[in-house]
DNA sequence: GATTTCCTTTGACATAGGTCAAATAGTGTT
DNA sequence: AACACTATTTGACCTATGTCAAAGGAAATC
């Protein structure tokens, strides 16, 4: 999913527009395994996944990786909250494989609200669709068993659930790897 | 919290503009235990919470109703998905005591959205803001014993942990009311 | 193609928190 | 004040899922 045909797809900029936003968005090839953002440092970048895939991550008090978000092709990668408040980030940012990504510095894409209206309103609705997700796996972790979230997961990111490490799933969907591992065998 | 204090805290509007926003929302009182949305309506109005607390729920398989959300003084209140999709609620929304609020509807804030990019910054923050709640939400649903998510409630709804029923706190974290109850002794 | 390292599966056992049922405490209403 | 209703607490028991440990598989590196 190419970055223009996105923004098109959410709000109807004309070209010139486009053009003007589009400058603002530096391509970059990252590579498998490659960590974008580290746990404590402030996110700086907004990535948008034209190609491949990431993960955000933190690391409990064992020091184990607990997957927090898994970012697929045509959406918008970034620790939010750290991008938006200019805080520390709870989360490491990492690319699951070889990626290529769009990327925009939060000067940039607060000179892009303020211009156009129209980008401050395509940064609501994508909030809002990140809100829907995230409440939706707020559900499924509530109330859900280990099956059922399982399913959940393979609805919710088809094209993810079978290229990860079982654990990064497994920590995702709050269930240890072995219980995992026995529910995909069931 | 006043509604204009409110919108004033989050971007700096100018007078005139307050009073041409305000105009859109009309202030309501509502009795306790009053349901604004029911389950599978559309919900047609957001509601700013001046004084008083709601809660939105649903029902499970069995019939129980379930806390998805809290919502305290000085808030937004409303089906969110439902109100800015226009689709069929998932949710029960209804106010826990004896309430003012100040209501609009959804052409009216689209309208406002579209004549004040101030108006659209004030909602991409609020949507931020609240996305970032229920990913804190999440995580102690996740993460947590029990207890520890007992503790996450006292922090995040300091006013409303004690002024509703047990059941609608304990299915809120999660939890049955048994193990709140005793979590509350211990 | 052998070796090392990482990832997944399997088994045995432990436990937090669920469910069900009954008792107790509060609250609001005539 | 007595009644009805609703909310909370307590006890006994159960189960899904976690933890620990070890064995297999895959895949990356030399």
């Amino acid at each position: 999913m190419n970055i223009s045909d996105f923004l098109s797809s959410i709000v109807p900029f004309t070209a010139a527009e486009l053009k003007d936003i589009l400058v603002h968005f530096k391509k970059e090839s990252v590579p498998k395994n490659h960590t974008l953002v580290r746990q404590g440092e402030i996110c700086k970048t907004l990535y948008f996944i034209e190609k491949g895939m990431g993960r955000s991550y933190y690391l409990n008090e064992n020091g184990k990786e607990i997957t927090q978000w898994f970012f697929g092709i045509g959406k918008f990668m970034s620790s939010v909250d750290s991008f938006f408040q200019q805080s520390p980030s709870l989360y490491y940012l990492e690319v699951l494989e070889d990626a290529t990504l769009y990327s925009i510095s939060k000067e940039d894409i607060d000179q892009l609200f303020a211009k156009y209206p129209k980008m401050e309103k395509m940064g609501r609705l994508v909030t809002i669709e990140m809100l829907t997700r995230v409440v939706n796996k707020l559900n499924a972790i509530q109330f859900q068993t280990a099956k059922e979230r399982y399913d959940y997961m393979l609805t919710e990111f088809p094209d993810i659930a079978y290229h990860v490490p079982l654990g990064h799933i497994a920590s995702y969907l709050g269930m240890s790897q072995e219980t995992l591992s026995r529910i995909r065998k069931g």
